[in-house]
DNA sequence: CGACGTCGGAACGGAACCGTATCGTCGCAC
DNA sequence: GTGCGACGATACGGTTCCGTTCCGACGTCG
């Protein structure tokens, strides 16, 4: 039997080298070194370097975001928004998920694991924030949720991954009005 | 004299290279077998890889958007993120941008050259697209310029190269319309 | 107790690459 | 036509890494 905190150490040093030098300067040695640990206990559970790193990656799940009901969409938005934030604010995170990102556009299979575990799970909720919205008779029925989702997790990505700007609580309660009134919100 | 065509192929195998592997796996040997090149005709214009790929990237300035004045915001919203459509799909540009975009954490000094060469001039471009509408009475002077440029790049990048769904004209009719809500532009 | 499987560690041959040095060649300027 | 400088090519010693194969130590289970 494999030893889970052996397996444990091993995801854990994965995790740090991707922080640290992305998913092309990866080596297994460094990753053995690391985790303190042999070689020998790497192969043993994945055959080749590219399959543990996937491996590691694709169960590299996002903490759920906590889209707690505030009883308005405003309230709602504002609080999926500074979900985002901390994600993305969080060291681990936000230096490995912009290499992620790129490599998706090199391994087809990472970024199919990517959509399942990352993109999809988040997207549900947020749904979920919308659908609430149009219950409540805040937001028309007919509303394009796909675009509305885009307009919720895009504009903090951009900012804080790609920009490098900042983001504190003035942008994001200016961006949670402009978003209200992008999706037509009813007072 | 360097020989101003030698330094064209290398630079052109360096964005091959960088297209195909990332900055991670890029090598010299590589750059140079690709550019029919010695390696000394590497060393001879950069003292080492790092140095030669800062440069290349920094060089690497993006095709000027054609901000066309339509006469309306309307059309000159289309206009912009048509023009960011066409750079995010060209085949070259969207393998080289989402990596370095993730290598800007790691590199201060590229993350400079990356805003000075590629943020910025983009920006003011858009920024003058809002100030004709200012002017035009089509939005309120007070507008919150920062903000808005931040809702006209983030969503198709964030579409086709985070999420890589497909961004097309329907998308962006539906996506202008949005942001002009958004910005509460004035019929 | 004894057998088994995983452990960390070390070493292997082979490959790739680094940065430097040194060829002989070619083209241009003087 | 002579000299200079950049050129492609090749080789170098040194480093890093790959993936594999051993080893002795340890722990667990029967």
């Amino acid at each position: 039997m494999l030893h889970a905190d052996v397996t444990d150490a091993i995801t854990e040093a994965v995790l740090d080298e991707l922080a640290e030098g992305g998913i092309g300067r990866l080596s297994m040695e460094a990753v053995a070194r690391r985790a303190g640990v042999g070689k020998s206990a790497l192969y043993r559970r994945w055959s080749s370097r590219d399959e543990m790193v996937v491996a590691v990656l694709s169960g590299f799940s996002v903490p759920r975001v906590v889209t707690t009901d505030t009883g308005s969409l405003r309230g709602d938005i504002r609080a999926v928004l500074a979900g985002l934030e901390e994600w993305l604010t969080h060291p681990r995170f936000s230096r490995i998920l912009p290499d992620l990102v790129a490599e998706q556009g090199r391994r087809p299979d990472l970024a199919a694991a990517v959509a399942e575990a990352v993109g999809e799970p988040r997207r549900e909720r947020g749904a979920a924030v919308l659908q609430r919205a149009v219950e409540r008779g805040e937001l028309p029925a007919d509303i394009d949720r796909e675009l509305a989702l885009d307009l919720l997790g895009a504009p903090i990505y951009w900012r804080h991954s790609v920009r490098r700007a900042e983001v504190d609580a003035e942008y994001l309660d200016a961006l949670t009005e402009l978003v209200l009134r992008a999706l037509g919100a009813k007072a």
